[in-house]
DNA sequence: TCTAAATAGTGCAATATCGTATTAATTGGA
DNA sequence: TCCAATTAATACGATATTGCACTATTTAGA
């Protein structure tokens, strides 16, 4: 079956690229860590923690316990959200933004070995294919979802 | 940058078609345990653990983990390696054929969802990118390899 | 207004991942 | 042949992931 060779091939992808995502990390942060800081800095500083959760369809505790590492980093701070008691809202810090700014920089020379050596014009036509199969997949998510995972609203 | 968005995408079509995955295995068996499995039966039964650690570029210490829960569980035997006294075998057991079988049986429905629903010229085409892309990562893969990693010599 | 249901967050326990260090066996060069 | 370097596996500890249960708060319907 070829799709299992596609979902294979896509998944071993993904392994190379967090791990060569996670070398430009400092100790004690891994990959989640960081995409939390580029949600914040791409799409919207000062989201709530079910918010983070749903845009990485992670549990609400995985995503409590990947704030709390951010946190005592001082990557970001967590404060009450003033519009409902009952949830915090998570905001950068210029630590973090810096911290985030700097693992992009040094991802460049990857980046741009991968650009020189691979045929970039069939990489890139790859890109509206998977993105259309992430919508595809997300969408056919089945309902019945058994596990305390939310549902995601934005990439 | 579009190569980042690249990754992205890949990164959240891997979590999702995982999930999808793990929700037709038993409980207390995971994403990890059927690729060994799968392995065992499409690439070759009875494998060492390092070359099961380098054909999924885990650390080793991450596959003994693993193939313990497959033995746990009754889908593969360990043995000792004849030729080797340091090292140690892996083979499928029936229980762990039957397994895998079902898996796949019970995947089908979905991926004939993704068959109908989804433009198949389209998502087959991006296979060989994907595979070349795998295979350039894979060589170009940083030689100061800062982990306990194997080098992966097989899909 | 009142109260039941829904929602946000977290404590806890089970399991997973992985770096470091250790042991045992093998290999290769002197 | 012999021993130093290499290799296979694993014990151990630190951190990550996640399901379940619980509390606090908000919401919505009677």
């Amino acid at each position: 079956m070829a799709l299992f060779q596609l979902f294979n091939e896509i998944g071993i992808i993904e392994q190379l690229s967090r791990t060569i995502m996670e070398a430009r990390l400092p100790k004690g942060l891994i990959a989640p860590h960081f995409g939390v800081l580029n949600h914040l800095i791409r799409v919207a500083d000062g989201r709530t923690l079910v918010e983070l959760a749903r845009a990485f369809q992670v549990p609400k505790t995985s995503m409590t316990h990947t704030v709390a590492g951010l946190s005592k980093h001082g990557l970001v701070m967590v404060r009450p959200n003033p519009n409902d008691g009952r949830s915090k809202c998570v905001w950068i810090t210029d630590e973090g933004r810096a911290l985030r700014d700097r693992v992009i920089t040094d991802l460049t020379p990857e980046f741009q070995e991968l650009l020189d050596g691979f045929d970039v014009e069939r990489l890139f036509a790859i890109l509206p294919v998977l993105t259309d199969l992430r919508v595809f997949l997300d969408e056919h998510r089945n309902a019945e979802a058994p596990r305390d995972r939310e549902f995601r609203t934005q990439a």
